[in-house]
DNA sequence: CTCCACTTTTGAAGCGCTACAAAAGCTAAC
DNA sequence: GTTAGCTTTTGTAGCGCTTCAAAAGTGGAG
């Protein structure tokens, strides 16, 4: 910047000015400095520049599995709201270990960054609590805020949960199987408990519900063979699937053993994910609203981060939504 | 770090010291410093620490498109290399987008971090060039680096495209097509090349060549309206498509239309993303080392950032893979 | 021409750290 | 008891910027 100056034949505080305030220089000697800048390839300090100042523009967002597009586009929703606002968003994927997770919690915090999200493994997060603690903004996104300390956005499984067997039961099954696992990951226990609920309101409908160790592709061609092996009345009419990789495996190996979907059992998913569209079957899925999820928790750190005295921590509940597809359509006649 | 030194009793310099270089202090008192940094909560500042030493160890990366999985997996290869050198890398999503891009790659040079990588958009850019111009290291991955100039890692697209028709020549398919687009995409452009040189290479094989709007489901599912719409023996019986979302696309249309895969015509994909695995009909692909590439990259990043003398600019080439599935399954009798 | 009230520019004090020369402590040999 | 040759600790000069009080410049009114 001393470069620039020089150039320009202005002392460094001018060349700061033109930068930070360039209102408050005259026209002409603004243009000059502007002009030595680009004459020079200067690139400002980022780092200089926020430790002189005390202050940062840029929020790190760690993200437990960007693997899973459901996080991208939660990551692209912040990042919506946060560019308004001239805030960039740096990511780092924790890619579900703990130990990763702690690692960029700390690097952020390190760099100072004016705020972070963090997009957790499952369960709450001792380091979470010590960098709040030491003053930098935490929002948690897909996971509620823990109670009057940090702020979150979360969604409402239970209601998710609730959607997918009432849609199955309105479609006409009566005998449902739930499946997913493990059962201490919340979001899955959230959303059989929403199942249940369904279920309990409508008579003559039962649920059965088998624990997978997984919910992925490979958990539901496990479930597949489970289930095809079945006689025919043992089988379910209605297969509720904790998620879209789950479903996806289970309809690959239930067609092996003759099971067609839709028409011997309806399957529904859940996430959304960009397999169940593009799937040679269509699957019906409960959504998130991931780019929503995003720009919320975005609003809640930026008025943490404004220091808004009026601040209060918060979690954000936001409402899943039933897409129909063809695994779920009532068979032709 | 002035209180930490306060409160254990000692200088500036020798908690700089504990910190930097902790063998140069007597154990006692490095560990009288290490309990006053816990007890105050002294996290240290990695912007002074960078702009006082001058070096940085963190890489920024920024990403075409976080939402494909391919790009993910570079990330994760790139990360594994870079952690066990002390190198941590932020990511930044430019989500296909020039301005994005260029953005980032700005926001890492303010950062003075201590190299790029990038894995652009389609065509050279300029800013790599400006950026690189001014001292920081950039390597692109996924792109050839530009001739002794930048380092690159790319995959052999003409080595794929050979490998498609080859496998389904091998097959038994006489009448290909080959669908992707538009051409002026490199990738896609160097696929279909592969392809020809494959056909030519055998007598009595046609090639039928196809250029689509993009290479997305939505693209492969007009292809497959176009293809469905044919008499059969207009229809090719082998179809390399692009990418698995065009296969995919196209796959399902061509069933609506009474064309079964793979039994009246087979289908490749190209990229191995997730769907195709988990597709009803799992798709036959080419496989692209996402995991290898990030590695390669990282490693090239990291000897430039060394400044070892000897380093010379180069691009690593890559062979993609082959992988058999169901789509290209010769027909039980 | 002076004075006052602005507007614009300057210069220097830090921000929190590293690096390194100089100072202080030790040890062992004479 | 010195001294030489180590090891350990300290103090301070920056790193590149922002900030802000003070200085310099401007212009209009009297």
């Amino acid at each position: 910047m001393a470069d620039v100056a020089l150039h320009a034949g202005v002392s460094l505080g001018t060349v700061s000015n033109v930068l930070n305030n360039p209102s408050a220089v005259k026209p002409a000697k603004r243009e000059r400095v502007l002009a030595s800048i680009r004459e020079l390839g200067f690139v400002r300090n980022q780092q200089a520049r926020s430790l002189a100042s005390g202050r940062a523009d840029t929020i790190g967002f760690v993200v437990v599995d960007l693997a899973n597009s459901f996080f991208v586009d939660i990551a692209r929703g912040a990042e919506e709201y946060t560019a308004q606002h001239g805030y960039k968003i740096l990511l780092a994927n924790s890619d579900v270990d703990s130990a990763r997770q702690s690692t960029y919690l700390e690097l952020f915090e390190e760099f100072r960054v004016a705020g972070m999200m963090l997009a957790p493994l499952d369960g709450p997060l001792e380091s979470v609590e010590v960098v709040r603690g030491r003053g930098t903004p935490v929002v948690q996104v897909n996971w509620p805020g823990s109670d009057g300390e940090t702020c979150g956005v979360e969604v409402d499984e239970v209601h998710g949960g609730r959607l997918a067997a009432e849609h199955l039961i309105a479609r006409g099954a009566r005998r449902l199987l739930f499946a997913g696992g493990p059962f201490d990951l919340h979001a899955v226990a959230q959303r059989l408990e929403g199942a249940r609920a369904a279920v309990r309101a409508h008579a003559g409908v039962e649920l059965e519900v088998v624990e997978t160790t997984r919910i992925t592709v490979a958990a539901g061609d496990q479930l597949g063979e489970q289930l095809g092996g079945r006689a025919a009345t043992q089988r379910p009419d209605g297969l509720i699937a904790a998620s879209d990789a789950l479903a996806t495996g289970a309809i690959q190996r239930l067609r092996s053993h003759g099971v067609r979907v839709p028409e011997d059992m309806l399957v529904i998913g859940y996430d959304n994910n960009h397999l169940t569209a593009d799937s040679i079957v269509p699957i019906s899925t409960i959504s998130q609203p991931g780019r929503e999820m995003g720009q919320r928790a975005a609003a809640l750190l930026l008025e943490e981060i404004a220091g808004d005295p009026e601040h209060v921590h918060r979690s954000v509940l936001l409402r899943p939504a039933l897409i129909q597809r063809q695994s779920t359509a009532v068979p032709e006649p």
